[in-house]
DNA sequence: CTTAACGCCTGAAGGC
DNA sequence: TGCCTTCAGGCGTTAA
């Protein structure tokens, strides 16, 4: 399940392999994650494109190509690249062919870019030269940006009685953020998860900007998150799990407090994973 | 305006 | 063994 850092690692690998790239043709197995287009007219619309760029948006993926026609594509849970120098590499086991191949890229100089995605919610939007991404204004500030400060999430937060937990997914609020990080952060700040937004304080706005930061940016440095689905485009698994506390942790020790045993409760039909001792619901305490 | 529920999909896992 | 239910959770849509 793609986040933020699993997102980050994802377009760097493809940085590194298809910039500059030019497309021979497309090949479309499945037309449901084309949204705005249909099979043929996607392989038109990019047939002999070249890659200038790619980068992040939230948990967008922005291709951007030479002629400024632009391709966002969103993994959602099951979404992924795979990269391959030589297509025969991807079928030379025939009892392991890959499955759920929605599409392929098969680029100029015979190197393809696979999309992998078994549950088939993930999207691509095409986007005509000129013509603005309507993702620059559907999400809010990335976590990592000068305008996520403290002042612009307790305006976000004000009224707002959804508990924190719930509010942290709207990716209205912050972009980038999915049930994994949000639950982690949450416990590296040691705030309670079904705290109402409005009810946190300064102080906790502040502490629970740099924990989000913190653990967004050492996910990164590890490759993200492998649970089930992730991969990087070479295959390779993240290796952040190894660092998470509470994700999935249910019945075991916290190993910040040494002493309460991880819960799991549901919030807003998702299942959160938080330390009754570290993240209690009396919100004066709060961890170092 | 905010909030809640549901649909989209497939596969893994657990109960009986 | 095999069928059934539940869960995984991002996000758009719809309804209240």
């Amino acid at each position: 399940m793609p986040e933020l850092p699993e997102v980050e690692t994802v377009v760097r690998g493809l940085k590194k392999t298809v910039v500059d790239k030019q497309i021979k043709k497309i090949d479309v197995f499945h037309p449901k994650p084309l949204v705005n287009t249909n099979p043929v007219s996607f392989n038109r619309f990019l047939q002999n494109e070249v890659i200038r760029d790619i980068r992040r948006w939230g948990k967008y993926i922005i291709f951007e190509f030479k002629s400024q026609k632009h391709l966002v594509v969103h993994l959602r849970m099951t979404g992924k690249f795979i990269f391959l120098p030589d297509l025969t590499l991807g079928k030379s086991n025939q009892s392991n062919v890959r499955k759920h191949i929605r599409l392929h890229m098969q680029f100029k100089d015979k190197s393809y870019l696979l999309y992998q995605d078994i549950r088939i919610f993930g999207t691509f939007k095409t986007y005509a030269t000129g013509e603005p991404l309507s993702e620059y204004h559907k999400i809010g500030p990335d976590p990592f940006s000068s305008q996520f400060t403290p002042e612009w999430l307790s305006e976000k937060l004000r009224n707002r009685h959804l508990a924190i937990k719930v509010l942290l997914l709207d990716q209205k609020i912050i972009s980038g953020l999915g049930n994994i990080y949000v639950c982690e952060a949450l416990h590296k700040a040691g705030i309670n998860p079904f705290l109402p937004g409005y009810c946190l304080n300064k102080y906790q706005v502040a502490l629970l900007i740099s924990a989000i930061r913190e653990i967004l940016k050492q996910a990164i440095e590890y490759g993200g998150t492998t649970i089930s689905d992730f991969s990087h485009i070479d295959e390779h698994s993240g290796q952040f799990q190894q660092w998470l506390k509470v994700y999935q942790k249910k019945g075991q020790l916290c190993t910040h407090c040494n002493h309460a045993i991880i819960v799991s409760e549901k919030q807003a039909q998702r299942s959160t994973f938080y330390c009754p001792t570290c993240q209690p619901a009396d919100k004066q305490t709060v961890n170092a």
